[in-house]
Formats: structure tokens, C-alpha cells, sequence
DNA sequence: CCATGCATGTCCGAAAACCGCGAGACACCA
DNA sequence: TGGTGTCTCGCGGTTTTCGGACATGCATGG
């Protein structure tokens, strides 16, 4: 009943347009972790920082996860809620990670909108914070989260990814198209 | 395999000549920690902070603990040998420790002998740390620690614990027998 | 229009403080 | 001389504190 940090991880690799991405599932099958192989070496520290115990193989990630990322690369962008997550952080860092999945597929929401819909109105740069730290990237949309004036500000993936996502998923932002 | 920590705890009462110690067995009956009842409130936060996950419940210690310091303090001063514990702190701490059940009953060692044991002639005030961070006070002998003339100089239980402990193990020192 | 300053949660590294010591330097006193 | 007491300083592991950096945005002031 306690909830126990998982003891044995998978990570999967995915072919996306915009690279491939590292995906690591536990033993229920939930993400616990999401990031692009040029972050790999970041990422493993990550997971051997976060859950010491886990020993980490190389397989295939659980069909819910796999299926969904895989469904929303080729298109369904409505996929991602579907994947089931779990993500270790703090209490405000939660609140964060679970607020950006109701923003929906082909919108977009500021620091600022997130910082108030969880009743901080003035820890936006905290949410920023909290927002980069996002362990489940794409599958918790950190990417949906642009400046009140419309721009993308920062993304850890890259910027380039984060315009990706949004084309992809629709939304409207003050792009750099001209690029 | 892994050291998992222990998830229920065992807290015992024992009657001393000097006082009521408190034992902290674990589900395998290794002691965990000991103190006196005067510090019950600050043993409580330190086991709260070193095993966040068990429960202490009031009961009974496992025999050999028990035994063994009944038979300690009922003059059987060898008895403490048999006392299994386990200790939760840094590896130079775990050092120090183990390296304190290497004095037999009624010797004594230095701050600096016990530097020098462990291989760090020059740690000596770090090792005085380690020795009053001791968790299994007693069990592992930090009161046979005096200083190089032969003072007690310190014991977190009261010097009048340290130098009780050590006339009753018939160790010499240099002590405050005008009192 | 640009520059500045503030609010806010978390992590991380640096620096300092804390001591259950011991040795060396001195002063005092038979 | 030798024994004893006080003072000062260096020692080193741990813990605590502090400061800065950050995926922002608004208000103010030139």
C-alpha cells in the first residue's frame, strides 16, 4: 500500500520527427520518466538520482505508453492523455505537472494562467521552474506553456521541439516561422 | 537483498541504576538505538528522521538485547558483546562505531587512540562528533572514550552516566571521585 | 522603448559554525 | 624541577546557512 519507488525500470526508445526519445515505464507500466537521447547521460543521472534502488534495463515500454506517443507523433494529438504517468517531485511541483494536462491539445496557456489556476497568482516564475523540471515531458504538456505575450521563452527540449509540438497539436502562438 | 530499512520498531523500557533506558529493536531484533528516558522526546525525533517510514509501537525488545543489558547492568559487564545492533550514519561514523566495541569492558581509549585506530590520526575532534552522535550508546561502549589525561571530558547522557558506566566495568580514570 | 526591481519555489555549491580534542606555551606554586 | 591549571590554536566530519540561478511578468521611471 505504501507507495513504493519502483524496482526494476525499462527504457524503451521512440523515433519521433524530432528525434528519438527515451521513454522509461515501471513495472505497472506507468512513464516515470520521458526525454530526447541528446539529453541521455542528464537523464540517467536523473533516474539513479531518483530512484537509487531501481536498476534500469534496456525493452520495451508498456503498450498504454508505447501506443500512445506512437498515436500522437502520426497524428491523434488527443493520445497523450491517455498515458499514464507518474512523477516523483515535490508537493508544488505536482500541483504544477497535474494542472498542465487540462490544458488541451491545440491550446496554450502562460506562465502566468498556469501560476493562477493553481491559486498561486505570483509564483509564476516558480512555475517556470517547476515547469522545466517536468520529469514526463510531452506526456505532461510543458510545452503548452508559452509567455503571456504570446512567445515560447524556453523549452528544455529545445525550442525547436517545443514550435514542433505546438504545429503539430495546432495551437497558435507568435511563432518564429520566419526561421 | 537490499538493506531495507526497518518498517515496524519495537520501543522497551529497562530499569537501570541510573535511570530508565529506552531499547529500539527492529523486526529482527537488532537495537536500533538507546537512549534515556530524559531525551525520550529527542530520541523520538530522531528516529522519526532516520526511519520516516516505520512505526514504533511499545513492547517487548528481543531477548538477546534485553538479556544482555539486564545481565550488564546486573554486573555481567562482558554482556554488552552480544548486544546485535545496527547503526544508520556516514561510513566514517559507522567507523567510529564499530571501532568502539574493539575496547573490551573496563579499558579504556582516547579520543586520540581511537583517531589513530581508524586510520585518521588527525580526525580527533571529528571522531568526538561521530562518538556522541553514537545511536546505540552503551551497546556500542562510547562512555570507554575519555580524554588523553584521563578526564571524562563529555557524554550526552551526563558525565555521572559515563562515570557510573565506567566504575562499574572497573576502568580507571581520572575522576571526579571528590564528589 | 529600454532598464530596473520585485515576487516565488527549488536546487546546488560554497562557506561558516559547531564540537564529547589535544598539543604547546605560560604562569604559579611547592 | 615537576605537577597542575588556563589559554590559544589547529585539526576535520557534519550540519546549517546563505546566495545565486532559473523556461516570467508586471509596475515604475527615465
Amino acid at each position: 500500500m505504501p507507495a513504493a519507488p519502483p524496482e526494476t525500470l525499462t527504457l524503451d526508445r521512440l523515433i519521433t520527427p524530432i528525434g528519438t526519445a527515451l521513454l522509461v515505464t515501471d513495472e505497472t507500466g506507468m512513464l516515470r520518466a520521458f526525454n530526447w537521447t541528446d539529453y541521455e547521460g542528464h537523464m540517467l543521472a536523473w533516474i539513479g538520482k531518483h530512484y537509487p534502488k531501481a536498476t534500469l534495463w534496456e525493452g520495451r515500454a508498456s503498450a498504454p505508453v508505447r501506443g500512445a506517443f506512437e498515436a500522437y507523433f502520426e497524428g491523434d494529438v488527443g493520445a497523450l492523455d491517455a498515458v499514464p504517468w507518474k512523477a516523483s517531485g515535490t508537493s508544488f511541483q505536482l500541483q504544477v505537472w497535474q494542472t498542465l494536462c487540462s490544458i488541451p491539445a491545440g491550446e496554450t496557456l502562460s506562465y502566468r494562467g498556469l501560476a493562477e489556476r493553481i491559486g498561486r497568482p505570483t509564483a509564476v516564475r516558480a512555475v517556470g521552474l517547476a515547469n522545466g523540471a517536468n520529469p514526463v515531458a510531452v506526456a505532461a504538456p510543458c510545452h503548452r506553456v508559452i509567455g503571456t505575450n504570446g512567445s515560447l521563452t524556453g523549452y528544455g527540449g529545445g525550442l525547436a521541439r517545443k514550435e514542433w509540438l505546438l504545429v503539430h497539436e495546432g495551437a497558435s502562438f507568435k511563432g518564429k516561422l520566419a526561421a
